[in-house]
DNA sequence: GTCTATACTGAGATAGAC
DNA sequence: GTCTATCTCAGTATAGAC
């Protein structure tokens, strides 16, 4: 059945987000789906290559919308210079558009990068929209030595990991309620003015 | 042999920083440590309190002298209000200072937060220093709306974190050479930039 | 091609002898 | 304090039914 794979990755889908990855046996996710153990082997080949469709499920939609945004933008502009404001604008909203679909999606994707799960499969799935965004960015930073530039996408994807960790490890930080339309504005304001701030070297 | 507990304490250390936590096992530590593997369980209970027990050895003397450099340049301004630059002096120094004597610290500590074991370990040993430190960037930033600071604190905790990562997973940036001491100044200028932008709400 | 049953290896944890 | 033996559960691999 077809419908095997789906059960498995709904399945794999919500528990991930609700556990977390390494908390989630695939016992558990064959129980819950009413498979068999090895359908996920036939299907994925291992544990790790179901959380990797399972990304490119929720991230490919993701990334191409951050894409089709960042074109608009350039496009919009029409020969003008962008605001570093406009870049990440492209690269956020996108976010929240997913968020507001689906719940568990931005746990999802969280957990991940604070899983440590990022060198081997996230990578694989961001890297040519990281590409895109560094260009865009580095055109409108041209003063910026590189290294300083280099560091500074470093300490933004850092930012950018920990702001989409759901709430379970952000419980800390008592009072942050407000939506994650709202978040996003304060991570584009905070970035921005990093990146804008006067290099040395 | 009180020898016993330091030799697991000294050989986890050094493949924890080499491998990761995950994937070291109990079984090679007390292998390469020459003891048996019930003497974890004995002198610590379990893996997880084992790294506890690293964490705290590792980190104690860092987060003490952060908060003798804070406490040190509180005193030197003389009543003055500090820099947010000088709060984040306080703050990073330390982590040069202890990474200049032994190399795999750095390493060591960034592992621990991207392989996600920041909430139940390093949390509790970092609680306290974080409080200091927020009290202190807010009484600096005091027209900062009480939401956008602390959602900007999440942003840096989320940079500083990935900052820490050692070279495994930042080669992405195929050129960020430079030693630690630079890193430390480059966070510290985005940082400062983006706690100094105008907040909103 | 799809799926089930079952076995294999290695992990962390534990009880009890010495 | 230390060690042997053993337990449970994880991910993985394979043989074979349909």
């Amino acid at each position: 059945m077809i419908d095997t794979k789906q059960k498995i990755l709904d399945t794999a889908e919500r528990l991930f987000a609700q556990q977390g990855y390494a908390a989630t046996s695939m016992r558990q996710i064959i129980s819950e789906a009413g498979v068999n153990l090895a359908a996920i082997h036939y299907h994925f080949g291992s544990k790790e290559e179901l959380l990797d469709g399972l990304v490119q499920r929720k991230a490919g939609p993701v990334n191409a919308e951050r894409l089709a945004l960042l074109e608009a933008a350039v496009k919009a502009a029409n020969g003008r210079s962008l605001q570093v404001e406009e870049i990440f604008e492209a690269l956020l909203r996108p976010m929240v558009t997913v968020a507001s679909q689906n719940d568990q999606f931005v746990q999802f994707m969280g957990r991940l990068f604070s899983e440590g799960l990022m060198p081997h499969v996230i990578r694989k799935h961001f890297h040519e929209v990281m590409k895109k965004f560094m260009g865009a960015l580095r055109e409108v930073l041209p003063e910026l030595p590189e290294q300083e530039f280099l560091w500074r996408v470093h300490f933004m994807m850092g930012a950018l990991a920990h702001t989409m960790c759901g709430a379970p490890e952000s419980l800390q930080l008592l009072g942050v309620s407000a939506g994650f339309q709202d978040r996003i504005d304060r991570l584009k304001r905070f970035l921005s003015a990093g990146f804008r701030a006067e290099g040395k070297q």
